[in-house]
Order: C-alpha cells, then sequence, then structure tokens
DNA sequence: TTTTAGCACTCAATGAGAAAGAGTGCTAAC
DNA sequence: GTTAGCACTCTTTCTCATTGAGTGCTAAAA
C-alpha cells in the first residue's frame, strides 16, 4: 500500500506512545497528553495533525469530537506487529511459572493449573484447551466386569494418562475370558498408536471371525468399543480461570455485553472454535477486537499459543481480556507457558 | 414469642402475596397494588396499617420512605418455612432430569452435567459438590511402571470410580514384583473399606517387615502411598455452571459486587464452607440472604440438598441466585437432582 | 512546505432545579 | 378496627446551564 509510507517515523512513535498511554489508563489521549508523554519538542497543533492522519488510516478513532484518540483494533494490530518489542521473560519468572507445572496424570488438574497461572500472573483470563492427540500411543488396557454384560474399562495411553469407559457387550462374558482379553490386547498392541490399533481391530473383526477363538472376538470387539474412533472423540473442551478478573476493567462496565461474554465463556463452542483458529498457528497467535469474528468478543483480545508434544501440537492456550491488555508482557508469559505444559505433557524423564 | 401473634391470617395472606409478587418481578410492592394482588376486600390503608407492624416485626422494609415494601431475610424465612407449599415434581419432569443423569465412571463429567442440568432448569447457578466418602470400597489396583522408580497406580473404587496418581519408590522394582503386588492387593482387600486397607497396610508395615517376603513390603509401601489418608484427601471441590444467568437480574447490577461474587464461585472456599454446612442436613437446606454468614452472598439466596449412595451422605448440590428466587419451584428441583444424583452413583444395576 | 499559535466549536460530564409520580404516615371520621 | 383524605417524603426524570477537554480550521511564522 501507498498509504503505508504516510507512516514516517514520528509518527509511529506517537502511534506507539498513544497505544501504550491508551493501555495503561484506558483512557482517549489528547494532543497536549500526547506531546508530554512522546517527549518530542512538538506542538499540540503538529500532533493533531499527525493524528489527523492516522485517523484517515483507520489506526486510531475518537470516541466523539471533543476527547482524544483511541486505537482501533487495526491500530493495536500495527503496534502488535511492528510497534512493540517483547522482551523474554527473566529465567527467575520463568522457573517460578515451571514450578506450577510438574507432569501429573490428572490432566484435568494440571490444565487448570496452567490456566490459574495464566490468569493470577496476567490479572486477565486464562483458558487452556485439554489436549487432543491425533494419535496417542497405547500403554495398558485393563477389564473389569461391572455386572455379566456391562464392562469398565481402564486404559493408559501416553505414558501416564489414564481414560475409562463403560461398554455394554451382547453375551455375558466371564472374568477369565476378560484377562485373556486384556492380555492379549496388551502384549500384541503395548506402543502402537491408538488409531493403528483401530483400525487393525476392525479388519480383524471382518476377515478372521472364525478362525480364531471366541475370547479374541470379544477382546476385539469390547476393543472397538472402548477406543473412539476420530469421528466420536469427544469434541473438545477447555478450562478456564479468573474470569472474574475481566470485572474491575471499566470498559466491560456494560452489563449486557458482560453476560454474553460470560455465557460465550459457558457455551463453549466460540472460545474452542478460536483456540483451533490458533492451533495452526506455529507460536503465539493474537486476536484483537473485531478480528475474533464474533461479535461477543468485540472490546476483547486473545493472546494464545498452541503446545505440544514431542513436536506435535496437542492443544491450545492463551488468554482474554480487554483490547488494551499489555500485550508486551502477556505475550511471553503465554509463550512459555506454553512451553512448561508442552513439556510437563512429555514427561519421558 | 409473644410477637408472634401479630401475625394472624390475614397478614400472613398478605406478606404471601407481598413476597410473590416481588419474586416476580423485583419491585417494592405498595399497598394499593397489594390490595389487587391479594383479592382481600380491603382498603389500601389498612393494608398500610398491617406492613406497619409486619416491619415492626422486621419481616419487611421499605428501601425509601416512599416506596413500596421489600421482604427482608427473615421475611423470607418465614414464608419459606410457614407460608409456601412446595409441590413434587410431576413425574415428566422428574423422568426428563433422570435422563440426563446416567450413572458414568467419569465423575467429574456427571457432575458437571448435574450442575448444569440444575442451571438451565432454574436459570439460576447451579453447584455440585464432588463426592467425598468416608469410606470408599475398594475394587481393583494396577501398577505400571513409568522408570525404574515412578510408578503410575490406578484404582477403583466404589465399582466404577477409577482414580490414579502417581508415586516414587525409594528403590528401583521390577516389572514382575509390581505385577505380584497387585495381585497381592486385589485378592486380599477386594470390597473393603480403602480406611480400613490402609490401617491394615500400616500395621503390617511395622509389625511383620522382616517375616515377609520383600515384594510384599513393596506392596504395602506402594499401597500406604497411593491411598490417601484421611488428612491428605483433597480438600473437596465443587463445579459451578451457569454463573452468567445471575447477571440476567437487576439486583445483580451493581460491578463490585459482582465482582467478588464470582471471585468467591472461583476461591471456593466459601462455597465450599456453605456446601460442607448443608451436608449436615437431612434435605434441602435453604441460606437466605446475610444467613450465608459471607458479606459476599448478601442478597443472594442457596438451595442445596445433600445427596447420598446407600444411605451415607457424600455430597451436596444446588443452586444460587438472588434472594428473590422462586422457592417454590427451585426447592422441589434441587431435591430431585439431589435424589437422582445420588441413584446415579449407586450404580449398582 | 511544515509547524505553530489562536480561536471558534463540539460534545460529554456535571449539577441544579422543577415537575411528576409513587407511596407512605397520620389524623379524624366511620 | 377500618377507611378516606391529605400532607409529606423521596425517587425518578427532564431540562437547562455550566464547565472543561480537546478538536479542526485558519492564518501567520519558520
Amino acid at each position: 500500500m501507498a498509504t503505508d509510507t504516510a507512516i514516517d517515523a514520528r509518527a509511529q512513535l506517537l502511534l506507539k506512545t498513544l497505544v501504550e498511554k491508551h493501555i495503561s489508563d484506558g483512557q482517549p489521549v489528547g494532543s497536549t497528553a500526547l506531546v508530554e508523554a512522546s517527549g518530542l519538542g512538538i506542538s499540540p497543533a503538529t500532533v493533531r495533525n499527525i493524528m489527523a492522519e492516522l485517523e484517515e488510516l483507520g489506526l486510531v478513532m475518537s470516541p466523539h469530537t471533543s476527547a482524544g484518540r483511541v486505537p482501533t483494533a487495526q491500530g493495536y494490530r500495527f503496534f502488535v506487529d511492528t510497534l512493540m518489542k517483547v522482551r523474554p521473560l527473566d529465567s527467575d519468572e520463568v522457573r517460578e511459572l515451571a514450578g506450577e507445572l510438574k507432569p501429573d496424570p490428572d490432566l484435568q488438574g494440571l490444565m487448570r493449573r496452567a490456566s490459574t497461572l495464566l490468569s493470577s500472573v496476567t490479572r486477565l483470563t486464562g483458558m487452556v484447551m485439554l489436549p487432543r492427540r491425533r494419535q496417542s500411543s497405547f500403554r495398558h488396557i485393563e477389564f473389569l466386569p461391572l455386572s455379566e454384560k456391562r464392562i469398565l474399562v481402564i486404559w493408559v495411553v501416553n505414558e501416564l494418562e489414564v481414560q475409562n469407559r463403560i461398554i455394554h457387550l451382547d453375551h455375558p462374558c466371564n472374568p477369565g475370558e476378560l484377562q485373556q482379553a486384556a492380555n492379549y490386547l496388551n502384549e500384541r498392541f503395548a506402543g502402537q498408536s491408538m488409531q493403528a490399533i483401530r483400525n487393525t481391530l476392525l479388519e480383524e473383526l471382518h476377515s478372521a471371525r472364525e478362525s480364531v477363538n471366541s475370547f479374541m472376538v470379544t477382546a476385539v470387539e469390547m476393543a472397538k468399543q472402548a477406543f473412539p474412533g476420530e469421528a466420536e472423540q469427544p469434541g473438545g473442551d477447555y478450562v478456564l480461570e479468573g474470569g472474574s478478573n475481566l470485572m474491575e476493567y471499566a470498559e466491560m462496565a456494560d452489563m449486557e455485553k458482560l453476560h454474553d461474554l460470560f455465557e460465550a465463556f459457558e457455551r463453549k463452542h466460540k472460545i474452542l472454535d478460536l483456540l483451533d483458529k490458533a492451533a495452526t498457528a506455529q507460536g503465539v497467535q493474537i486476536f484483537i477486537g473485531e478480528e475474533s469474528g464474533y461479535q461477543v468478543f468485540d472490546g476483547c483480545s486473545f493472546v494464545t499459543a498452541p503446545y505440544s508434544v514431542s513436536g506435535e501440537t496437542v492443544g491450545v492456550l492463551g488468554i482474554i481480556g480487554p483490547t488494551r491488555l499489555n500485550y508486551e508482557r502477556v505475550i511471553p508469559v503465554v509463550d512459555v507457558t506454553a512451553k512448561l505444559l508442552g513439556a510437563a505433557l512429555n514427561s519421558k524423564e
């Protein structure tokens, strides 16, 4: 764009200080205040001229004629992309965060701690999508009879994640058979991916129904029921902590908007949709105001980062706050937390 | 109290209609409106006299001189205790609720569904304390080695509740030993209470350290680590759904109060404390406004009911809403939900 | 050509009155 | 004991003027 050339160094500095000032106090910034804060030896009138240009470009706007200027979503975008400098966290802080995120078989609990951590460190709302792996590596399975036809299946994937569900059989099954079935599956499939196992089982079920003895058929049938297929996989879920922090910001005072926002938190799908989008990115991803694509999130920004286990992205975490959040501080926090969570999940040590 | 005699039948009817009207529209009720609503062929002036008496007794109050009357917490208490008539839910409704609460090994999920159910049926905020049993009946245990000294322990209590944690051993342990240990525990302790098992194990560990072979010592040590003792038992937790519903009530418009309320939801201990109190009650328990004992909950009421498995109370659920909530409707809903949740947990069928 | 001083103008925020409306408390009559 | 009548209180709502912040424009200065 040719118009980009309009933003010379001085205009950039002014925009930068404007955004920073607005982030820190939430008020529209006037020309005189900007002169002082920027340190440029310039008159307010000149600043006003520049502001008019920035407004033309859609980077700032004024709420009304006699107010100062406020950054637009585009303004924030420009700030985030080219004006701002993120410093990595000091190692002290990193160590503090790491202390909270140790490996833990209680996935839900771990995610919750990560979310609380994000929220308390940033004083915003933290959210962590529960990990969903394309391929989980099978470790162990166990069948426990509840009644003749109802069986509690417990299995372990990815070293230490324990999952379980109840399955229903067509015909009664005795404990011995169950034990055999479990042994069979454990010996044969340990270390393989769940998807692969499922496929193999389905194949065998079709091709070899009568060539194998009955307990194997049972084993296969049970495992087929027990291991959720791609399609059945639970729709995704996330935990959110520190929602009340948002109420400390004056711009959230509109009760109707706040209600809708919290409802979105509860209904989940909009947040999940956004987190899903962020999963494709490589590192920290930022959605500013309207960029989220949802009305409810107008006036809010997201800072997210995918977390991954052995190179594969398995989930996303981040924060949600008012658009005027402290990006310089929040971005590295989210970044590091994602890495630490990945590490905690990757508990090979 | 002699003053109690002051509340004659007519005054009671007036109080009743006043409360009902205030519940339905949230506004102070004036004498003329009360005459109409009550159906008594009485003049407003008379009603005013009666209102003065009720105010004397602390059952109603007026926000200011020229407003109508509003029930006080005491007024609501009287209404709830003696004026109101709760009708049991029709069987259709019960069936509908029951459909949502099937037995499920995913405890957390079940609790969440119960909470969501409460919230959506009442349009208030639902909460369910996670079950905590004095005695869990041991069903099965399994040790999976993660590394030489780190072991993933999975055990099942109460038929279908799967729990797990990681334990650390002093000395390396091979898979065969682990298997033997698990077999030993499974055979010897199936069906016993966790508390009893723990005690037995501790005893044996002291008395018979050298008389048994090494794997048994290991088994005992592991189990001791794995089964949390009374004191270590997790401090209690609860799930809450439908918080945003509260924002639909005008009396919650004060942002500061709302913030504190949601913060209390997140910090949990106040709610847990309240739920704990309610656990001692036999059936539905109601806390109105100030009765909760916490400032934050002023203006809110709780309707709770303990739920139990085979006679023993294991948790509490309920709703929180503004004091002017529809008790007649909410009470049976909470009551039934508690019973249904107990039934779902008591999955013997 | 850019910067700046000067000034008129716009608009939100604040506060003071006035008017309306709701509902009470009191008194005196029924 | 009940009620009509009435003065009184207090909130709510509206209008109107005032203040103050900050702009946009114009014309002069650099």
